[in-house]
DNA sequence: ATCCTTGCAAATTGTTTGCAGCTAG
DNA sequence: CTAGCTGCAAACAATTTGCAAGGAT
């Protein structure tokens, strides 16, 4: 699960430290800004967002940090909604969610899996591999006649 | 399984005359020499390989090429290797395949898992998706100390 | 003082497009 | 001829980098 702004701040803070690098106001923002959308922002989208609140931070900023967090394990990286790189806070745990994605209007779910899990362990040894890693993604279609996701589609 | 060059490209020659389209050199060559490459090539690699072959042939043709490879459904696109798009053959029949990569020298590997497909059906249907399409990928690494594959990388 | 960070602008990279000439039917 | 196709160069979009200035320790 998810959990605390604070605790996976603090936990920005620290891994920041150990490497003599600092929590700026401007990379305190814009993690903030990251927590408070659910997933899935891409990088224009997240400094607009950034900019509401201090007209400032330059473009470069956010990639920079992004890149940063990404490296610090502290948020994870896709690309497969358009090819844009999109990012979300990482979970606490090691626990690993998937993600279905609607091909008529773009809603994304995410969802853990067990079982698959399981089988992609079993597959990567079969093959020998230590498995370390795995990206997973579901295309599907909303199976009423009205896509009922649609209007979330709309609203990005 | 993959089939012959000859009916692939028979294939390709029936599509694109259905739409008044031409089977040029050009095109010709260039599918040669994807379809001599196991896979996983990105446009780059693949114009040099053609350059070898006909000098002439210029880059957005390559581009192109594989664009119109890719809406007739005879290759198939990834990104996950280098973020760089790379191409495959499609298969023939409707089967799929994904793909383990390895961490340490990049090697990949193809697999094929009916049992994972019916639960990510299964998980799609839960959700209340129709599945259309899905993309999986494992990382992993060699178990041996010395990966057994980085002679592979190391000619990319 | 030192060294991390920032904003800006310029540079890179991967990919797409406009256009004039060429080619097949 | 007409329409599709090509090569080239220019255009684009996403991301990265160099650099001089600012700020924390």
């Amino acid at each position: 699960m998810t959990h605390s702004f604070q605790h996976w701040c603090n936990e920005l803070e620290r891994k920041l430290s150990r490497n003599q690098q600092r929590l700026t106001p401007q990379r305190r923002l814009i993690a903030d800004v990251l927590f408070a959308q659910s997933g899935h922002v891409n990088v224009d989208e997240l400094h607009q967002l950034v900019r509401q609140r201090d007209g400032s931070v330059g473009y470069a900023t956010v990639y920079r940090t992004l890149k940063l967090l990404e490296t610090l394990d502290l948020v994870h990286t896709n690309t497969f909604v358009d090819g844009t790189a999109r990012y979300e806070v990482a979970s606490d745990d090691d626990s690993h969610h998937d993600h279905l994605i609607c091909r008529d209007c773009g809603y994304v779910t995410e969802f853990e899996n067990a079982e698959i899990e399981q089988l992609q362990e079993s597959v990567a040894v079969r093959l020998g591999f230590e498995l370390v890693d795995h990206r997973m993604v579901l295309y599907g279609r909303c199976t009423k006649v009205d896509c009922a996701h649609r209007d979330a589609a709309t609203k990005s």
